[in-house]
DNA sequence: TTATAGTATTTTAATATATAAATATTTCAG
DNA sequence: CTGAAATATTTATATATTAAAATACTATAA
């Protein structure tokens, strides 16, 4: 099994990874991601539940979809949001455990 | 199994969770947490491994042993760091299968 | 002691993030 | 069309983060 320890990401990954995670480390993202691991979910609903403005839910959504976290579809006047990224959901996990 | 989907983080945790994140989410944070993830390490070192300079490299371990990422150890004039919460490398350990 | 190697802290300026408030856009019913 | 519901964008302000530079601290050798 050669050399003992794992291989370090290549700098640029760090890079992506330091992204991803900023991304989701903040309180209303990881919520919105929980939210949204098991569905998909409309603007408006995600807006009641998380008990925040519209404004507000509607900056974070956009700025994890800019950044690869989300993906949405339009129906009629809604927007359903869902997680495009699997491997967040992977690292909240992680953290539930703890 | 009763319920199907997995029980939210109470908003506490959310918060932890986040701010456990924040510690981790930059390059140079999450460089070092992968080189302290097999062994402790001197400051001197680190900071010639990361190539930065010796304040950058020391805010940043401060940083992250105020959030409780990291301990350090005193030997003479070096001071060793160590990883303190496995948590935080399973984290990085999810980003690296992917 | 004193000099120095190793580390930590403080200060500062630039940049980024968070949030609220106001305004704009889109879609559909009527 | 027109109005209203749902969502998005823009603007402004407060706060936080980043990183460099300068300075301070601490342990040891001499």
């Amino acid at each position: 099994m050669g050399k003992s320890g794992k291989a370090l990401l290549e700098w640029e990954k760090v890079e992506k990874a330091a992204e991803i995670l900023k991304s989701v480390a903040h309180p209303l993202r990881l919520r919105i991601i929980e939210l949204l691991e098991s569905r998909e979910m409309a603007v408006g609903d995600l807006q009641e539940f998380l008990g925040i403005s519209q404004s507000l839910t509607s900056q974070q959504l956009s700025l994890m979809k800019a950044r690869g976290i989300l993906k949405s579809r339009k129906n009629g006047k809604q927007v359903y949001y869902y997680v495009d990224r699997p491997e967040v959901i992977q690292v909240i996990n992680c953290l539930r455990k703890c």
